[in-house]
DNA sequence: GTCGACGCGATTGTTAGCAATCATGTCGAC
DNA sequence: GTCGACATGATTGCTAACAATCGCGTCGAC
């Protein structure tokens, strides 16, 4: 009946990533370890520790002697962390059309009306949800836990730039049919269609990111 | 001039890297710090913080209040990364076969010479050593960072694996015409084919692996 | 003889404080 | 006025001791 299940680390760490992706800390901003200290409630042990951690999801960067700060990912990096996620994702999709179950097949017919319905109805931000649940569903269905552990620390180093995106106009009109590609490819256990479906999905945000780029990219 | 250019930590982790990488340490063996504070002669705090940089590697696993001890990867796991590192040097190779200049092509043409005089001279050891060279120049000409990133840690996690194969016979009979496979792609500047060529000679490494899970595994 | 409670040594987790380093602002020479 | 040496406060790197936890052997009840 111990009250605490997870170390005073492990919840730092949890907090300050959380701190982190909801952009209360800037790309480039300094963490000052003494602040960390007061802001999550913890030791500056623990604080130091899950600097450490973030270094590791590469959310964060240490200097030596010069202290922490968040981690700036420039557009090249995120088109480069873009590329690598298209043939993981790729991998994982492939890999879902080998393993896929009846069940799972329909949960993945279920998500495709869902999100048509979403973008009929123009509401985006559900549509944005259920993209998430789409992709995290395939990774399920496939069960490949190196690429899982990969891709979350990708995806963690990205959020900035990904949430610029979905605020482009028209992007769900673009991505909705090759989501149904996906699914289509995937519910037919058709692992090389399913792999070039996503590989193609995810090279139109790539293209879309490097038009952002052209276009004077973030401050 | 001064003595140290780099800091204690640093040279403990890289220290303590290697002696896992030659095996000096087995997997699962447990890491205590206080014989690697004697080991490494650092003090605990660096051994800690060593310990802690290579469990980001993937190399080094810890336990809450049962400490640290060398990460065993199974075969299981092996094919994982070893798909992985397919898609991602597949990646790598066609962006090579994007960038590549016409000294690299020269380069990558000796190598292959170099290659295919080891295995008519049964010369495996140097073989091996061409084979890291060689993925190591694709690497190059690419300069994809992040996937070099990640390639790196996942060959290190699969080192002890890697050397039980290179030691099957007859493999070099069979990667040899993979390899020259790779070479030709990226001299004629071909991604697609230089990603396939990359893929299948991974992807027949993989097939390996799961023979030797058939037959047995290893101890 | 077997099982579980208990205690002890070994090992890791944590703390507080000191030392080293860096960024900044001030002063003086030119 | 500008540049560089220098002092100073802020911040991180590190040490050593202390507390918490675990693995394991011992002992006793049944």
């Amino acid at each position: 009946m111990s009250p605490e299940r997870t170390s005073a680390a492990v919840r730092a760490r949890d907090k300050l990533r959380e701190a982190i992706l909801r952009g209360e800390y800037l790309p480039g901003e300094r963490l000052v370890e003494a602040q960390l200290c007061e802001r999550l409630g913890v030791s500056r042990f623990n604080a130091r520790t899950a600097l450490q951690d973030l270094v590791a999801e590469g959310l964060v960067e240490i200097q030596r002697n010069k202290g922490a700060h968040v981690r700036k990912v420039s557009i090249d990096e995120a088109i480069e962390i873009t590329e690598v996620r298209m043939v993981l994702e790729g991998l994982v999709a492939a890999r879902a059309a080998e393993r896929v179950t009846a069940e799972q097949a329909a949960e993945l017919e279920e998500i495709g009306q869902l999100m048509r319905r979403a973008v009929e109805a123009e509401e985006f931000r559900r549509y944005s949800d259920l993209n998430q649940r789409l992709h995290s569903l395939v990774r399920r269905i496939a069960g490949h836990t190196t690429a899982d552990r990969l891709i979350a620390t990708l995806r963690g180093q990205l959020v900035r730039h990904q949430y610029m995106l979905s605020l482009l106009p028209g992007r769900p009109a673009v991505s909705l049919p090759q989501h149904e590609r996906i699914i289509a490819a995937i519910r037919a256990a058709d692992p090389k269609e399913a792999e070039a479906a996503m590989r193609d999905h995810i090279n139109s945000v790539a293209a879309a990111m490097r038009g952002m780029d052209v276009l004077g990219g973030l401050p």
